[in-house]
DNA sequence: CTGTTAGCGCCTTCAA
DNA sequence: TTGAAGGCGCTAACAG
């Protein structure tokens, strides 16, 4: 299966009859000094090899291999394609392409590390919690590890959704509608960011004198909602019900779901969060929980670019998020 | 933002006091003369300074990068996500990253090649039809080239569902139910795949004596489908519309869904094409066409473990497909 | 502007 | 079993 083997820039700098310096200076895209008849010799001797340039080599002394790493769980936890969509593609407009990196749980995080490999890419982004900052670093030889996921320190930078405000809006709504009673739903307490944003959520309903009637342990899963559903009147009828991921909300939703099309549960109010494009769609009218996904790219996008300097400490930044009401809020 | 320079294999030679050589032979995975003294003191001194290979600089003399691209057109493109993500479970297993490139055009191809880069990779899984099976031998510098779109030549290794099999089920189904007239609707005609799909459906209409009112245009989108619905009964009432993908016929449904719950149009039975995961939901009922995902990822690993030797020629390998009842069938 | 030189980090001869 | 040397493909630094 071996073709022959790939020109390199010898080959183009022979054939021009240059240096390999001179070639290579007329290959770069910045503007580097060549007398313009040995660039034009050199772009048609590379054309007519078919040369391209190996990014790999050229990484040993750039020190630069515009790769970037992205570390999620798994697939189904990029909880918005849209976001990822976005994301991989500024990313490639800039250059760059994209490692992407299924960590799926802890034990794969140690056994990566035990292999002692490391791409040496040029940043990582962390969207998988199943990951801290300083493995991160140690994972990937990159000295700009960019946390998503909650699990950030000081000394790598962080963007997180400023879940406060969304949360507010949510339960403000909900109270205005004369919502007393409520139960939450919830992911994995280990979370550190659904830690916080279960306390938001206590917050909330004490400011606008809810009761929490009852907490019920999800996985963020379809599966988890719709299997915890059937119990969920059980031991006191809720107003509302307020999940940490829409996944379970509609899980929830398909068991008590009445008629078309209405399509919302008539017991009680059912909010999400997450704010999935499938929510467009008639099937899930959920109420959720969203926030600027162009914003947080960008937020994303100006850390790659202009990377911060120094080995200075970094608090998160925070994108804002709102609340988006639909038929079943 | 700059770090200690990464530990390289000189500064474990130096520390454990032997040359590079024997510190690369011991570090090695595969057994290679080294005393056993000798390779203590190398583990312990790689311990020590938190030593880590950098692969980009191994592939320089092993000529394997452990690194694969999969190219998509968009990220909704990869219809199944469980798919995927065994892809990549898969992959990671056997040692081997993933470039995730996003290609989304024709021109965005081109644009590759214009950049006149490559990364040097091992092997190269294409989904994306926006590209053949020859640009994709130029864009990476590979190769295998592992073609799933269709648009594969006799010198790349390709693997695409026999979609015959699950087709003539479908349509044997709806036959069996009394089904007289079918209307299609399909994605963009000038995919190969979509033409060769059309096709199938065509013929068995036909074996069947059922009469294909009309064709319908979408773009496999669940929107698509969403806006061509309302026309859908126009000029002839169909018994059963087939769609060559289950997003457009979840679009469909959403317009022409009745009672809760069974969740089904009225007027016509409907299948949809792809058997996604959503439609295990009891929100999207849809009969659909699928393939074992399990043996479809297995027959791409075997072809990135067990590469093609030499300059063959190759047939398409064949996945088949089935007939999956659901509510709206 | 140009060519030479010296690496980047690693592995694989090869001779000892 | 070991180490020295050479080279993978490329570019930065340096003279000219």
């Amino acid at each position: 299966m071996r073709r022959k083997a790939a020109p390199t820039i010898s080959d183009v700098a022979a054939l021009a009859g240059v240096s390999r310096a001179v070639a290579s200076r007329a290959l770069s895209a910045s503007k580097r000094p060549v007398s313009g008849d040995k660039r034009d010799r050199v772009l048609a001797a590379a054309a007519e090899l078919g040369y391209r340039v190996n990014l790999l080599a050229q990484s040993l002394t750039t020190k630069t291999v515009n790769l970037v790493a992205v570390l999620v769980n798994h697939i189904h936890d990029l909880s918005d394609l849209d976001l990822f969509d976005l994301l991989l593609a500024e990313i490639q407009a800039g250059g760059r392409q994209v490692i992407l990196v299924r960590v799926g749980s802890t034990d794969k995080v140690e056994e990566f590390l035990r292999q002692g490999v490391a791409y040496h890419v040029d940043a990582a982004l962390v969207f998988s919690d199943f990951a801290d900052a300083a493995t991160v670093r140690r994972m990937f030889r990159s000295d700009l590890v960019i946390m998503l996921n909650g699990r950030h320190d000081h000394r790598s930078p962080a963007i997180i959704p400023d879940e406060a405000v969304g949360i507010g809006q949510a339960v403000a709504d909900a109270a205005a509608k004369g919502v007393k009673r409520a139960s939450l739903v919830t992911g994995r307490a280990s979370s550190l960011v659904e830690q916080a944003r279960i306390g938001l959520y206590r917050r909330a309903f004490q400011f606008h004198d809810i009761q929490l009637l009852r907490t019920w342990q999800g996985d963020y899963s379809y599966r988890s909602g719709h299997a915890l559903a059937p119990g969920l009147l059980d031991g006191g009828q809720p107003d509302a019900v307020f999940c940490t991921s829409d996944a379970m909300a509609m899980g929830i939703l398909d068991v008590f779901r009445t008629d078309f099309p209405d399509n919302r549960p008539a017991r009680f109010r059912l909010y999400g969060f997450d704010n999935l494009s499938l929510l467009d769609f008639e099937a899930y009218p959920i109420s959720s929980i969203g926030y600027d996904k162009a914003a947080y790219v960008a937020r994303m996008l100006r850390l790659l670019n202009e990377p911060p300097a120094g080995e200075g400490t970094f608090a998160p930044e925070l994108v804002p998020t709102r609340y988006v009401p639909r038929l079943t809020g």
